[in-house]
DNA sequence: CAGTGAGCGAGCTTCCGCTTGACTT
């Protein structure tokens, strides 16, 4: 007389059993147990003739999919469908999402398991929820399992469909979809708005005023604004009325400042507030290890899995802030005994989640249990500890006070010129005694600790100073900026982020350079491709618009095949029959008639009728007239291409195909190699 | 006659999302 219960993950499995106990055996699928076949090999024999086997999905027969059980999940499979057949009942406990439905189902099927399915559902693992919810079971939700059936469709569809399209019009080995040439485009926009740029030079004035002296920014001269970044576009142009003082002007300003009196006009005390930053998700995790312990969002998510499965924290890959109930005590708990009893607000802070096409099956990542343990007492050292620490300390603190403090301008006024400064006091530091969030910075990056000073008084100019400044182009995005770029629109999952980058690491469609992302030459023109044919692929609103349908499915509203006939039979698929396989052009912004272009997969730069390799050592916002020139004239040496094939795949598949895999990848991405290599041989 | 090399054809590449270890680089 057993139940089986089965989990997506080992660590709930074991927490579950013990909530759980004798009369129940509970055991994790590790994640999804059946899948679309990813390649011939993966075809069963009868099939593999079938016009749609590659695809996996038979499209005339209502776009049935064809599921397998990948090699790497046959041992689980076995195992679990030996402990059902000894189990009076089975419970699919499963996360409470659209892809833990469809594990449940697929659980249910792979497992051969008869009757009504049921599934036991809950959002933390505590006994009370535990017990509750295997009591309380339901049904398997079959719209929901249609939703999941039909997000996977479109991925295969988009992805195995787009793909081959570049591998004629490009390079083989290349690939498209959903998410990563959504990723690739938001890349790619910022690297031409920087290769686009134009810098203004500017200047800006200040003054050193007081007994105790403060610093104050020119804002105006005779009424006139002068002009700060914000006044200038991104071709380098002034956009309003402010004035761009020249060389002479500016020192004539600085000599005026030396030498008159200046006058405190105005005095004006703003108090303010900052609430604390919510608890942790995977994306806020990642954004601010990024920041401040200077981890990639794979390396954070290796070190938060061993903290997970040491039991320090709770689940690592989530989308929700939520905090349980007795997670909020234990932090309300934490906080009153570190910083006194009035470092909480009375009543409880409560969050949820703010971002697009949040599923919340899991609680904000925190320290587990019902009272967490200070950083020294864990025995963690290093990175663990430096991560515990940073989700300890950043879970109390979204249960304090707010910041309070007030803000002063101070407007000082020098003949003809406005001066301003700004400082910042802060009376009661509130949350930031446990968390200070590394992202505050803004409006107030000038901001100092200003003296007393009152309207009407009059303050000796010390010194007065030009500091000639040039406007900054947009900056690149880092992998943790272009998580958080990515999960604003909604693309991507928690468990997904960090292999994003990967992905467009392994295409060679970009790099990490000192922690920036920067797009390679061959990167650009895929999204040049892409953008010219694919233009709804490479719109980072395409999944929040498929979000949208995927609801309507699960609510019962629309059906999966009329969705996927719409999106297939009457789109994409007449798309890629029409899209012409010529190689994509980039026109090189700011070098008229100088285009960057592939010839048997190779990027060539162009310029009239001269033309020459051009490597990927060139950064493209680099990529000057200069520039252009060294390299058509071959001053600038083409080098090895940098695209060195970073890491091998994520080890699926035999050896055998791995091997004939990687050659073709290398002669995409440099067709120097393989002249490098057969002119080696002896 | 043996060894070499050009030329040809077949097969492969590819998606996203859910989980851990296994296994090289």
């Amino acid at each position: 007389m057993t139940t089986l219960v089965i989990v997506e993950s080992p660590s709930k499995a074991k927490k579950i059993q013990a909530y759980l106990g004798t009369g129940y055996t509970v055991r994790a699928s590790l994640g999804h147990v059946r899948d679309l076949p990813a390649s011939r090999h993966e075809i069963p024999a009868r099939y593999a003739a079938e016009p749609w086997a590659r695809l996996g999905i038979d499209v005339q027969a209502g776009f049935r999919p064809l599921y397998v059980v990948p090699r790497s999940k046959a041992k689980v499979v076995r195992e679990l469908r030996e402990l059902a057949a000894k189990a009076t009942r089975v419970l699919l406990a499963t996360d409470p999402d659209r892809e833990g439905e469809a594990i449940a189902y697929h659980l249910a099927q792979a497992l051969g398991l008869k009757g009504d399915v049921q599934r036991m559902t809950f959002h933390e693992i505590t006994k009370d929820a535990i017990q509750t919810a295997a009591k309380r079971t339901r049904p398997l939700d079959y719209a929901l399992v249609g939703a999941q059936e039909s997000r996977r469709a479109l991925d295969r569809l988009v992805g195995y469909g787009v793909s081959p399209v570049l591998w004629g019009a490009v390079a083989p080995g290349l690939s498209a979809g959903r998410v990563q040439s959504a990723a690739l485009a938001t890349l790619c926009e910022r690297e031409l708005e920087r290769m686009r740029f134009v810098s203004a030079p500017y200047w800006r004035v200040t003054a050193t005023v007081g007994e105790e002296p403060f610093t104050a920014v020119a804002l105006s001269v005779n009424g006139r604004r002068l002009a700060t970044p914000r006044d200038f576009d991104h071709a380098g142009n002034v956009t309003g009325e402010a004035l761009v003082m020249t060389d002479e002007q500016a020192a004539k300003l600085v000599a005026y400042l030396k030498v008159r009196p200046c006058l405190v006009e105005r005095v004006e005390r703003a108090p303010f507030t900052t609430r604390p930053p919510a608890p942790f998700t995977t994306s806020t995790l990642q954004q601010e290890a990024s920041r401040s312990l200077r981890l990639s969002p794979k390396q954070t998510m290796d070190v938060a899995q061993k903290l997970y499965e040491g039991g320090f924290i709770t689940y690592m890959r989530t989308d929700s802030p939520a905090l349980s109930d007795e997670a909020t005590r234990a932090a309300r708990d934490a906080a009153e005994q570190a910083y006194g009893p009035g470092s909480v607000p009375a009543a409880p802070r409560l969050y949820a989640a703010k971002v697009k096409n949040a599923q919340e099956a899991h609680e904000a990542v925190r320290p587990a249990g019902r009272t967490f343990r200070a950083s020294a007492d864990t025995g963690l050292a290093g990175t663990e500890l430096a991560l515990y620490d940073l989700i300890l300390r950043r879970t109390v603190a979204s249960q304090m006070t707010d910041l309070l403090g007030e803000r002063t301008t101070v407007t000082l006024r020098v003949g003809a010129v406005v001066l301003q400064a700004v400082g910042r006091t802060v009376r009661d530091p509130g949350f930031t005694r446990a968390y200070q969030d590394t992202s505050e910075t803004g409006p107030d990056d000038d901001a100092q600790a200003l003296p007393d000073v009152r309207e009407g008084e009059s303050l000796p100019v010390r010194d007065a100073a030009a500091e000639h400044r040039r406007t900054p182009a947009p900056g690149r995005f880092t992998e943790a900026s272009l998580v958080r770029a990515l999960e604003k629109a909604g693309v991507g999952r928690p468990s997904t982020y960090a292999s994003i980058l990967s992905t467009i690491a392994e295409r060679g469609y970009a790099r990490v350079v000192k922690r920036q992302l920067v797009p390679t030459w061959l990167g650009l023109l895929v999204n040049v491709y892409l953008r010219e044919h694919f233009e709804r692929l490479v719109d980072v609103r395409f999944t929040a618009a498929m979000e949208e349908d995927l609801d309507r499915i699960a609510s019962g509203e629309l059906r999966r095949e009329a969705y996927l006939t719409r999106f297939w039979t009457e789109g994409l698929a007449g798309v890629i029959a029409g899209a012409p396989r010529l190689s994509p052009t980039l026109a090189v912004p700011r070098v008229p008639g100088a285009t960057v272009t592939v010839r048997s997969g190779e990027v060539v730069l162009a310029l009239g009728s001269r033309t020459a390799p051009l490597s990927e050592a060139v950064v493209p916002d680099e990529l000057t007239a200069d520039v252009v020139e060294e390299v058509l004239s071959g001053r600038l040496p083409p080098g090895p291409n940098t695209t060195a094939p970073s890491r091998r795949g994520s080890g699926r598949g035999s050896s055998g195909t791995r091997r004939s895999a990687r050659p073709h990848k290398g002669e995409a991405r440099s067709g120097k190699r393989t002249a490098r290599a057969g002119g080696r041989t002896r």
